[in-house]
DNA sequence: CCATGATATACTCAGATTGAGTATTAATCG
DNA sequence: CGATTAATACTCAATCTGAGTATATCATGG
């Protein structure tokens, strides 16, 4: 039996909201997700995280949540192992575009694919292409790749689902899509990242994305007060949807989440919004039960 | 800055059904759940565990799935510190109840407060009544307590919410009604495990029964044929609660998950019932939309 | 061999939820 | 003041869900 004594590192997707745009805060450039040692001296994991991104960031993280715990790198330089725990946190004011100071980048530059508010990009259409052409390409399993892809994303009479953003990333990776994967391609899609960092982003992506239909997190992500819109555009950007106004709206009032301020909002514009609060009152563990997306007209 | 190396420890869960009761694979007379150390032999985690698995049980795991890593213990006897990742595995076949092999034991034996099968067990209603005491008993948080544990335990007007294991377990210990909390208390509650077992234990029940409503996994406990009704009550032992015949039916078949083998089971009792087998045709990623369970007359 | 018990399977129906669309109100900007 | 922009309020059909009832098919005992 070998030993079983490791590294344990720690790695953060944060993300934020800025206007309209999912944000994460990266390093090196926008090349890898913030991370580093677990330290003897914090009591839990959580604990340390906490702490670690408040130095990083002068932020609180509203909310942390644990992602997956990684041990299947082939790095093994000096012959050990590194455990990467990976944590999932919101934190609600975007920092400021400062100098010198980590790099907060849109989502969708990792996965320009993944955005479907203005309809299906282009770019997803060339993916949805060439993944078909891989499926197709050997006998062996063809039928199965076929029916995975067209489940993934959405071609072929299925409709879109936004939660799969890991299963169409590990698809493409296998079909060497993805820079990450080593292969020469001949296509790459958005921007790569260092290591397994990018298939990090995905799975946050995948578990906030699936997160905001029965808890409500979005909050952590908002302003103290907010109009109806705004909300929706936030939780839009976070599924890469476009949603239903009326029906959106009449979601969120049954659920009672949310309060007037009894102020209203003097954006630009036409008729002003009113503003609303989230309603803390309400006990933690009540679930909110946007349980499907109210989408607007495909 | 300390050093950043730890012990790495595996932890499993492993699940079965037998006869209409779930199962857990435990050590130690059914004091701890199995757990080995991390060995660096194996590339992957899920790789070391399934092959620790096999070599244990004798069986392969059907399913696997990471639950939780845990860090946060106090036990640090050496300076050392711990990190536990643990495990959610689903075994089909149930072991041979021989001798001195692993002991499988009833979930309800150190929860006997999650089975709802046959109503409320008058066990939830002696804890719930010392909880609502609990929260009561001194002046500051006295509300928020109180409406935790209406929505925790489903008192008050509150309905139970079968997946909040956890939460349950969490107000338990707070309030002393559980042994491993170290406090002397009135009462406790179901057979206690060693250090944080029984914690990650409910994490488990909670994640499958959260499971089981959006993707078919109940099929890795299941034998290749059954009859619907066996199907129904392996769901109702894990949800800890009984369901409505006809609309779980209808929810099957509307799922297209299953098909007819075209024979019959020659059980005791009434009519034969048609036997079924999961169609293993369906893509891996295919959603069960059992999103909701058709409950049984509350 | 027919009644009975037991279970499987099929159907019904009202109420709630959802998806989609339309109408009205209240501001700002020329 | 009228056009524009957005907020807010309704409507309505299709679908889904919860609850219950009816019929079919077997084994068994009298």
């Amino acid at each position: 039996m070998t030993e079983a004594r490791v590294h344990a590192e720690l790695i953060a997707v944060l993300t934020a909201l800025t206007n309209d745009a999912p944000r994460v805060m990266t390093v090196r450039m926008g090349a890898a997700l913030p991370s580093g040692p677990f330290e003897n001296g914090h009591r839990t994991l959580q604990g340390g995280l906490n702490s670690w991104v408040r130095a990083q960031t002068g932020h609180p993280v509203g909310y942390l949540e644990q992602l997956y715990t990684f041990a299947d790198r082939d790095r093994g330089f000096d012959g050990e192992r590194t455990i990467s725990i990976s944590y999932l946190g919101l934190v609600r004011e975007q920092p400021p575009p400062g100098s010198g100071g980590p790099l907060w980048k849109d989502w969708y530059t990792y996965f320009p694919w993944e955005d479907l508010r203005e309809g299906r990009p282009d770019i997803l259409e060339q993916v949805s292409e060439l993944m078909m052409q891989w499926a197709m390409s050997e006998r062996p399993g063809r039928d199965e790749r076929r029916q995975r892809i067209r489940f993934a994303f959405g071609v072929d009479g299925m409709v879109w689902n936004e939660e799969l953003v890991l299963q169409r990333f590990e698809l493409m990776y296998e079909a060497g899509l993805i820079a990450e994967a080593g292969q020469t391609p001949a296509f790459w899609f958005g921007k790569p990242m260092a290591a397994d960092h990018r298939r990090i982003l995905a799975t946050a992506i995948a578990r906030l994305r699936a997160k905001i239909k029965y808890r409500p997190v979005i909050f952590e992500l908002m302003p103290e007060s907010f109009t109806l819109l705004q909300l929706q555009k936030c939780v839009e950007a976070l599924a890469g949807l476009k949603l239903h106004k009326p029906n959106f709206r009449r979601q969120i009032d049954q659920q009672n989440l949310i309060e007037e301020t009894g102020q209203t909002s003097d954006k630009a514009g036409g008729r002003p919004a009113r503003l609303y609060r989230y309603r803390h009152a309400i006990v933690e563990e009540r679930a909110l039960t946007l349980s499907r997306l109210p989408l607007a007209r495909s």
